[in-house]
DNA sequence: GTTTTTACTAGAATCTCGTTCTAGATTAAG
DNA sequence: CTTAATCTAGAACGAGATTCTAGTAAAAAC
């Protein structure tokens, strides 16, 4: 694989985002199979042309807007964990931080719990799982010392993530699905507490 | 809305049957959008025509295959549940049982993690909001005697079903997509455990 | 500043499916 | 046996994803 110097125009950055940003409305407003690459260019402005030579397929498209997504999620979540100062305040906010993200970029949040990544190609599938095994190590990372010091269990290093911001995931997934009730933000801290019971050492 | 009579014949159910599970094999060897409708007859052996007179749609076999797998898993958990004596019995089932059964029917559970519900027509999405509803309410019922008695913590009935299966929910959906590691059955136990201490009632 | 290279835009033409349609076979009911 | 329905078949159609050829314009080379 030689290695290709691609120089990126100045223009190119605004281009995709614009892509991006208009296949997010349409899969919004028609649903992923409904809109077709013209409707993404007709929102974007973009040409035909110039949509597969950025992304290649419609496919491209999509996996491009998950991996922007799960980027920007992941991104906004460690910088507010990194400001806790205990292991409570951690475990907290990684629920409450997760809920507020997902009301705040409400179409982005359900396009990312809803859409599969069983669809995606080999290459976003291989990019999105290096994506997940940093996020997971990071944020093991910041939770080792309290782990060290005795304020949390001690566990097998993939489960955190899950226990604690897995059943906030669930129920804002039903939520955005319209299939629930109450806002998250009005039971969010019913699972803050739930994830510090379920982390907390001692009685 | 007449009330019309449709008698149903004798081979119906089988080729119904064979055309999801041929359905379900080409969605996890080739995914949803590369199967094509010709790639399920030949693996069917049902003609174009039976497979639209029975299902409609490409999308009426992917949510009719959505809709028996949600109401299989559903039905399986609760037989389980009601066999239980005991709070921390039925927290712990709940997730074990669900791991079990995933680890069990992989593909299909890969397939419902994966393929969430917002390709699907109006009908079919009414359907399953039926079907999620319905199940919430009967594991709510089952804890509610435990709830009152004071072995567990009384929160919003909606919450009960993310707090406790939320956590191998997720793990389970990164095992399936071949993101992690140890299987979960390795697992399991954490999840319960951290359950049944989301949940417990005292110190 | 001219040339050269290459990213990028454009949109018509192609080709792959999902779906529809018409015709006929098979089975239950009266 | 007749009738009326379910069910099977596969050719024909059309929508839309992708490809292709032809350019345009911005950066690099000199």
């Amino acid at each position: 694989m030689g290695s290709r110097k691609t120089v990126m125009r100045a223009g190119t950055p605004a281009r995709q985002q614009s892509i991006l940003e208009a296949a997010l409305g349409c899969f919004t407003g028609l649903g992923i199979d409904a809109t077709t690459v013209e409707d993404i260019c007709r929102e974007s402005g973009a040409s035909i042309g110039s949509l597969y030579h950025h992304f290649g397929s419609k496919e491209g498209v999509a996996s491009g807007l998950f991996i922007d997504g799960v980027k920007r999620l992941n991104a906004d979540l460690l910088k507010k964990l990194r400001r806790c100062r205990s292991a409570e305040a951690g475990v907290r906010v990684v629920v409450t931080q997760y809920c507020d993200w997902v009301t705040k970029h409400a179409d982005l949040a359900r396009y990312l719990l809803n859409s599969r990544d069983i669809a995606f190609s080999e290459g976003a599938r291989r990019e999105l799982k290096e994506i997940h095994r940093e996020h997971i190590t990071a944020v093991f990372q910041w939770f080792a010392p309290y782990v060290a010091a005795g304020d949390m269990k001690r566990l097998p290093p993939d489960t955190y993530v899950p226990i604690i911001s897995g059943p906030i995931q669930d129920y804002t997934r039903h939520w955005l699905a319209g299939q629930t009730q109450a806002s998250p933000s009005r039971v969010k801290h019913v699972f803050a507490d739930a994830a510090w019971n379920a982390m907390r050492t001692g009685a």
